[in-house]
DNA sequence: TCGGTCTATGTAACCGGTTACATAAGGGGT
DNA sequence: ACCCCTTATGTAACCGGTTACATAGACCGA
């Protein structure tokens, strides 16, 4: 074995040397070609290609301070709403040239605040989370770190982060009102856990807040397909005093919609369903679910291009509240009697 | 505005000054505070948090030569498959002190190229991708830069990468046999775009191979609820020539379950439907799906235990088969002629 | 031929941690 | 009182890029 093709990876200097050219060539050729004669530039990189020489990438992040990554906390990945989010936050922070590194909470501040630590232990350069309930220890962490964060699934201009999201209880107010349009009054309510997610408890208390006279009674469930067939078991049990069921998500709305089908119950003839989220699949349950279209593919990007513009300038981006409007479609009806 | 109070962040060594004490000492603090007696860690504590000092993330990546980071290449992030395989890697990694950073690739094996260049920018140690589909320049890619990879949601000992997965031809053909054990012969096979993806391509070859005198025919439709509805309803208005519809995944298989009763058409009376992956919705579909099971939490704990301990030891993981089962449901039962 | 401008390249400082090694101080045991 | 061992701390090199600034040479107009 000899030594040029030992086992160490070759370094810059190894490069400049071979060519017979500078270090500060050699980073030229690298990260701005135009600057280099052709010949010396020729040379330069065939020797890169020969000495198999691959930047190192800590020694980059280092010496230009930016390693060009977001963090993104999140309850869980395994939720279609919080995937999809992903999914176009991390082609938008793509093609600014961000990478997105994702940590998950579990829906809870303490797991959320050890979980940014350790993104901010390998470098994200401003983090991306969801909601507004934040732990004291996140505050401070952030606070010191002179960090950018967006909270988004929220709008809250007041809130001490910029929010880029949507008003949940306009969305589970636009929901109860197309039921009471409809002249349901005795109105079920299914919804996830409440202690821990503070979007359902702002579409909660909204609903609360709107509810006009009609009767509302609350049932929490797990936010499952499975959640949903419990809960509307339950309902069909105790007799189905309700002649709505509002879902404040899709998921469960599915599920609800799945137990009544299965128990022989009618939607909407017998009882109405909606949801929130407008998942791709809600439009393809049976019956395809009335439910609230919440943007989050556009809020994704959004979030993305705030991000991004935070870090290139330095300016914090105002909150922005994204529409949120009812998609319409057979899973309610007037109420049978 | 005093220079204490300056909007410059504070390092190590204006620590080390404050707290008369040297770099090494506030560096021990840090990260091994046993080796420093009380009273020294204790006046270090205090001017840390008073100058509100947060160590360079740049740095110290730069001086241990560790990230910490690993890279997951997937298709997308919005199909719940891969979903819930990131969920359980990333609960996985981030118990032996690795962040996950993902990026998506859109089944293109240029991009994913690309993709993986990034993440090698931004210091990833180790990648995960997802099969065994590379372009010759991402081999090349990680032959250079010496990089720990495996390749999940795939078996095949024999590949250049080790991989950590299933057989997706024994899935397909479990689906299959458990068709032709009840006693159908013409099947229908509902599956996703195959010129992109090779995990497709295993399963309809085993089936292909493993058909034994049935009549199989092959309908390609997108990886989505609506693309399942579409191959139902084409299958329906061309006369259901099939008495059993084979779908290569979950997706499909819930679209073309509720064409069909959208349809009136009834499973598994007039036709038997079956899925592969077992998705935790699949269990709740009218009828319930029978499927073949594929572990992918398991998964994505081997994978990351996998990752985990090659960049420790040094040494790559043998390929590992997970097995996959047949979940009997009600979608399934014996032609009716 | 001279000065000015432009382009190509080289030199060396710099980023802010970690850590090998040196040194000093303390605590028995004999 | 001496040696040895342990513990606590300090000094300074080191990681491998980037980049401000210096320098050298080429070209051009007057």
């Amino acid at each position: 074995m000899s030594d040029d093709s030992a086992n160490v990876r070759a370094s810059l200097r190894d490069v400049a040397r071979a060519a017979g050219v500078s270090v500060a060539t050699v980073s030229r050729v690298l990260n701005t070609p135009e600057k280099v004669s052709k010949k010396t530039r020729e040379r330069v990189e065939a020797k890169i290609a020969e000495l198999r020489f691959l930047p190192n990438a800590a020694a980059r992040i280092f010496s230009t301070g930016r390693t060009r990554a977001v963090g993104a906390l999140v309850p869980t990945l395994d939720n279609a709403i919080f995937a999809r989010v992903l999914d176009s936050l991390e082609d938008c922070l793509g093609e600014r040239g961000l990478s997105l590194v994702v940590a998950t909470t579990c829906d809870d501040p303490d797991v959320e605040f050890k979980k940014a630590n350790d993104l901010l232990k390998i470098g994200a350069e401003a983090l991306i989370v969801i909601g507004v309930t934040r732990s004291p220890a996140f505050n401070g962490l952030i606070d010191t770190a002179r960090l950018p964060v967006v909270a988004i699934s929220y709008f809250d201009p007041d809130y001490s982060l910029p929010t880029i999201g949507y008003d949940n209880g306009e969305g589970a107010r636009i929901a109860l009102r197309h039921l009471l349009d409809l002249g349901h009054r005795n109105i079920s309510v299914i919804h996830g856990p409440a202690d821990t997610n503070d979007r359902t408890r702002a579409r909660m208390a909204a609903i609360q807040d709107a509810a006009s006279g009609a009767n509302l009674t609350f049932h929490e469930t797990e936010i499952s397909v499975g959640g949903g067939c419990e809960a509307a078991l339950q309902l069909a049990q105790a007799g189905l005093q309700a002649d709505a069921c509002l879902c404040l998500s899709d998921v469960i709305a599915s599920g609800v919609l799945l137990e009544f089908l299965r128990q022989g119950i009618r939607v909407p003839d017998q009882i109405s369903v909606t949801g929130i989220d407008d998942l791709p699949s809600s439009a393809f349950t049976q019956p395809p679910l009335t439910t609230v279209h919440l943007p989050v593919a556009t809020m994704g990007r959004k979030a993305g291009t705030a991000i991004a513009d935070w870090l290139d300038t330095g300016r914090a981006p105002t909150p922005m509240s994204l529409p949120v409007s009812l998609v319409e479609r057979q899973s309610t009806g007037r109420p049978s009697r």
